[in-house]
DNA sequence: GTATGCTTTCGGC
DNA sequence: TTACGGCCGAAAGCATAC
């Protein structure tokens, strides 16, 4: 039996400016994206439990944050992204050091499989977890929850339980119980499309869930989701903590100072944010494939317009041409105000080529070899 | 009809 | 009453080949 754990950490964006600024501590603290059209427009990134105890929520819009906390000292604080992931690479690599086989799946959570360290033994596991907060709050005065269990989608569910700094156990014998009661969406995985359409059959909770056959939900859902809602629902996930790969994008995007439909004042906007692709693509030594543009209009609708080329692209330097004729195309078709812009690079040179540099290297060896 | 691979949209953080 | 970022990976949607 594995023993899994899944490490979130606590509000984090907003908990590393409390550390750095003992000022802030007991008072509300939002972490914003500031878009830079107006003074306050943009979005709230993460707010401390003492901004969310005013209703503040991840993902909302600055000024009616602000509204919420008119009458209470507050901080509004402008996004570091760059420093939050420089302090992300230092509590990871404290967290790798603790696991067998490690998985970040984000810029504050982690899977460790921990099952050889604590011997398969789920109460040498949670001391095990309890080791782990105290060493990474005492190398970097920052706390983590932890989820445990004998899966990444079980450990991953236990996690959010009990916060901040909570440990949870989800063990063997009690997994149907504690699946019991909750509602469908909290199976990682299943949104708001999926839980609404189980609602409108009358299934809200995961126990209802485990009620329908594996035909049915297949006849619902499709093969690969049905199958996966029916294992989902008795705890069953068989997916392995497993290092994470190379990055498969890289992309940017910016809101304009106005919305406008002027090819030419896309394309302005465009031209910082390609050299930045361009620095990322050389600092990885990396070569793309298809590149997309990004368009998000006045009511906040997404579209994209891709090209992809056979040969490998060093450089959006080489293919400036083609983003200018994206655009122009794109705004033949759709003329609906453009209030946000942004480029992405992706399909990475192929495994192929990697293949080629490790055969090579192995010819190398082999010819030092002989 | 179904498997496969590509493009676009969705959704979490 | 509205208000609204920037990134990523995964799902959904679509086209093509058989």
């Amino acid at each position: 039996m594995k023993v899994i754990f899944h490490v979130d950490f606590d509000y984090f964006y907003a908990q590393i400016e409390e550390r750095d600024n003992p000022n802030l501590k007991g008072k509300p603290v939002l972490v914003c994206v500031y878009s830079g059209r107006s003074p306050d427009s943009g979005v709230v990134a993460t707010a401390n439990y003492e901004a969310r105890k005013y209703g503040v929520k991840s993902g909302e819009p600055i000024i009616l944050a602000k509204n919420k906390l008119k009458n209470t000292p507050a901080f509004f604080l402008p996004v570091r992204k760059n420093y939050y992931n420089f302090i992300s690479d230092e509590v990871m690599g404290i967290l790798k050091s603790y696991a067998g086989f490690f998985q970040q799946t984000s810029i504050d959570e982690a899977y460790m499989d921990v099952t050889r360290r604590v011997k398969s033994d789920f109460s040498n596991a949670y001391n095990y977890a309890k080791q782990i907060q105290n060493e990474v709050f005492r190398r970097t005065r920052l706390t983590c929850s932890i989820g445990i269990s004998i899966n990444k989608l079980l450990a991953k569910i236990a996690s959010g339980v009990k916060k901040p700094k909570g440990i949870t156990v989800i063990k063997p014998e009690e997994i149907y119980a504690f699946l019991e009661p909750l509602p469908i969406n909290a199976i990682p995985g299943i949104g708001v499309k999926t839980s609404m359409k189980l609602k409108q059959l009358g299934y809200n909770t995961i126990g209802d869930l485990r009620k329908i056959s594996l035909r049915e939900l297949t006849e619902i859902f499709g093969s690969k989701l049905g199958v996966f809602i029916y294992n989902s629902a008795r705890g069953v996930d068989t997916s392995p903590v497993k290092e994470k790969e190379a990055p498969g994008q890289f992309s940017k995007i910016k809101t304009l100072k106005e919305d406008s439909l002027n090819p030419d004042i896309l394309y302005e906007n465009l031209k910082p944010l390609m050299r930045e692709i361009d620095d990322k693509l050389k600092k990885y030594n990396f070569k793309f494939k298809s590149f997309a543009v990004i368009f998000i209009t006045t009511n906040l609708k997404t579209y994209t317009r891709s090209k992809t080329h056979i040969i490998p692209q060093k450089s959006i330097q080489e293919i400036k041409l083609e983003v200018k004729k994206l655009i122009k195309d794109f705004l033949n078709t759709e003329q609906s105000l453009i209030r946000r812009i942004g480029l992405k690079v992706y399909n990475f040179e192929s495994d192929k080529s990697e293949q080629q540099t490790t055969l090579q290297l192995f010819i190398k060896k082999f010819n030092n070899s002989i």
